[in-house]
DNA sequence: AAGACGGGGCA
DNA sequence: TGCCCAGTCTT
């Protein structure tokens, strides 16, 4: 059922019809031209969508292009990627983000490789990674199934359409799926993705370069800009941590990180400093795991993620005899900002000790 | 139903 | 600085 309920505008079932020839329309002269979006409308690569779905998962379209590009060269089919050790996966995912998806992909390209490509939505979201969002997006694109996608965008969208402040997950997705043209799924889904990325835009929305203007209860409303109202956020936590540097920007030792946090990615061995500890502490603790005699601090690094602030403090280490510890080519290894951030002070170090 | 999970772009 | 981005998984 669909739940037209205020207090939004609703679109009258007589509009549907106008409603999709508008969007559709503009999709076919405006729409982008995206390089996963090769081959026929509904029969598209399922590899390539399946790629960029989930490098686009929480990722801007701008951003994504460049990993996209590197992707597919480093793994140009199911099978390749299948084939890839993790850390390679990795390295072709980092500063990307998000680095469950890389590991998520290169496990379902395992059952793909094993199993073959699914040939429906449900096949598809039961693979690792996959979401309702991305199920409905490969499955209407590549298969051309009648699946409607629920992303940021199509929230946005739905929620200015109808002038509803705070959408649920339930009513865009019951909205999405009353709108959607079953006659053009892929090319529906795309349409109204398009429409939120470059016209139906977060702050200032182009209005009046938009093909559902007319239908429009926000632009109505005066100020499409307030739909929907902003999510409330959690706030960002601090932390401390501090790093050893044993080697130098371009060898030095590393660890493989475990944890949710950038796990399967590569930096410098850190130990977070807990509650109620000195960095000192914290630093003794990581000497005497690694075997390690600290040396100077080589400076401190901030680094803000979405949801957190870490802030780590860089010193150089020496291994003592006791230490099982190998250095290894930085550029090889996947890390993240935060590592490359820390490599790089001691990188200017190094300059400025030239200087004096 | 909430949190956790990266990083960059833009006003 | 704060908000958002072709979301998913875990608790």
């Amino acid at each position: 059922m669909t739940d037209f309920g205020a207090p939004g505008q609703t679109t009258a079932p007589h509009e549907l019809p106008a409603l999709r020839r508008a969007l559709l329309e503009w999709f076919d002269a405006s729409g982008r031209e995206l390089p996963w979006r090769a081959g026929p409308e509904g029969g598209r690569d399922p590899y390539r969508v399946w790629v960029a779905e989930i490098l686009l998962q929480q990722t801007q379209v701008a951003r994504g292009l460049g990993y996209y590009e590197r992707f597919l060269d480093a793994f140009p089919d199911v099978h390749a990627l299948a084939a890839a050790p993790e850390a390679e996966v990795l390295k072709a995912w980092e500063g990307c983000g998000y680095y469950a998806r890389a590991r998520n992909l290169r496990r379902a390209a395992q059952i793909v490789a094993a199993q073959g490509f699914p040939g429906s939505s449900e096949g598809w979201l039961a693979l690792p990674g996959v979401g309702p969002y991305t199920a409905a997006a490969i499955s209407s694109l590549a298969h051309g199934e009648a699946k409607a996608v629920n992303d940021g965008n199509v929230r946005r969208v739905l929620s200015r359409l109808s002038a509803q402040p705070a959408p649920t997950e339930r009513w865009v997705q019951a909205r999405a799926d009353a709108l959607l043209d079953p006659a053009r799924p892929g090319a529906w889904n795309e349409a109204l993705m398009d429409l939120g990325a470059t016209v139906c835009t977060p702050r200032a929305p182009r209005c009046g370069l938009c093909p559902l203007a007319a239908f429009c209860a926000a632009r109505a409303s005066g100020d499409p800009a307030a739909y929907p109202a902003p999510k409330v956020r959690a706030a960002v936590q601090e932390r401390r941590a501090v790093a050893l540097l044993i080697g130098d920007a371009q060898e030095a030792v590393l660890e493989r990180r475990t944890g949710r946090l950038l796990g399967g990615l590569m930096g410098l061995p850190a130990e977070e400093v807990g509650a109620g500890e000195s960095p000192r502490q914290a630093l003794e603790r990581l000497c005497a795991r690694l075997h390690v005699q600290a040396g100077p601090l080589l400076g401190q690094v901030v680094h803000t993620m979405t949801h957190r602030r870490i802030v780590l403090e860089v010193v150089r280490g020496h291994a003592l005899p006791a230490a099982r510890l190998s250095a290894q080519p930085v550029a090889k290894a996947a890390l993240s900002r935060l590592d490359q951030k820390a490599l790089a002070l001691v990188a200017q170090r190094q300059d400025s000790l030239f200087v004096l």
